[in-house]
DNA sequence: GTTGAGCGTT
């Protein structure tokens, strides 16, 4: 009675499915039940969890048995403060069985002889774990969460604002952007500092040490070097490998996971 | 102690 979900969809056809966004990771389908029960008779909740660790997803749904009630539940759910978040309600767009659902209402077995195509959203991520690339997560999130719902404007706002301020910690905006930027800008500057010269790109590349304050190409360490054969040396060592084996060890160290085949490029 | 802007399973 209590347990939701745990023996599947009871009966779908004749009820009526709500999407509850923005709940808590740790509402469960108990802590909703007597919230949305209060405005209707609920057939079942649902709530979607992760595989792996098992947590909620973060969004349940609540089947009602008659859509006046889920309407109801919609209008007056709908910018709820729920466990200290603010949750969204809100009729489903979208069947259990991927089948399209019209006000909530489920419309199945419409069309039996043409699936038509599983569902139609956008292949959008799973889960937010999947988020590798960081390039497309900086869009991840959109602005519009204008909703039909003004009067909760002001109050959602507040409530945002004050997440906001609660969780901001530190002003730094987003150290991966600075380092995204460094590291291409990093290949250019490395690739000029190899041709100009190689000692210098030797040592600290972004730590400036106050040593080098006037003498940008002097040797980070005279002793490591024999005053005697320094110059031939060198010279031999250049003549045996045309090609700057440093620079193209200290590539591939920085690099370490790119061992591109662009050998030849610096071979030249 | 846990993220987030999103449509589902026995």
């Amino acid at each position: 009675m209590s347990h939701f979900g745990r023996s599947g969809p009871p009966d779908i056809t004749d009820t009526y499915s709500l999407l509850v966004l923005n709940i808590t990771f740790r509402t469960t389908a108990d802590d909703l039940f007597p919230l949305f029960d209060k405005y209707g008779k609920v057939v079942d909740i649902f709530i979607p969890r992760d595989r792996r660790t098992g947590e909620s997803r973060g969004f349940a749904f609540v089947r009602y048995k008659y859509a006046e009630e889920a309407q109801k539940a919609v209008e007056r759910l709908d910018g709820r403060v729920v466990d200290g978040r603010e949750i969204t309600v809100q009729f489903a767009k979208y069947g259990p069985n991927a089948e399209k659902i019209q006000k909530g209402r489920i419309i199945e077995s419409s069309s039996p002889k043409s699936k038509h195509g599983s569902r139609s959203r956008s292949p959008r991520r799973r889960y937010r774990d999947d988020y590798r690339d960081r390039d497309g997560d900086r869009d991840r999130r959109r602005r519009s969460r204008s909703r039909s719902g003004d009067r909760y404007d002001r109050d959602r706002y507040r409530e945002r604002d004050r997440d906001y301020r609660r969780r901001s910690r530190s002003q730094s905006i987003s150290p991966d952007y600075s380092r995204g930027r460094g590291r291409g800008r990093r290949n250019d500057d490395d690739r000029r500092s190899r041709s100009r010269s190689i000692d210098s790109a030797s040592p600290a590349r972004h730590s400036r040490s106050p040593c080098r304050s006037s003498s940008p190409r002097m040797s980070p360490s005279p002793r490591k070097i024999s005053p005697r054969g320094k110059s031939p040396d060198r010279r031999s060592l250049n003549e045996r490998s045309p090609t700057p084996r440093s620079a193209s060890q200290r590539g591939r160290r920085a690099d370490s996971r790119s061992p591109s085949p662009r050998n030849s490029d610096v071979d030249d």
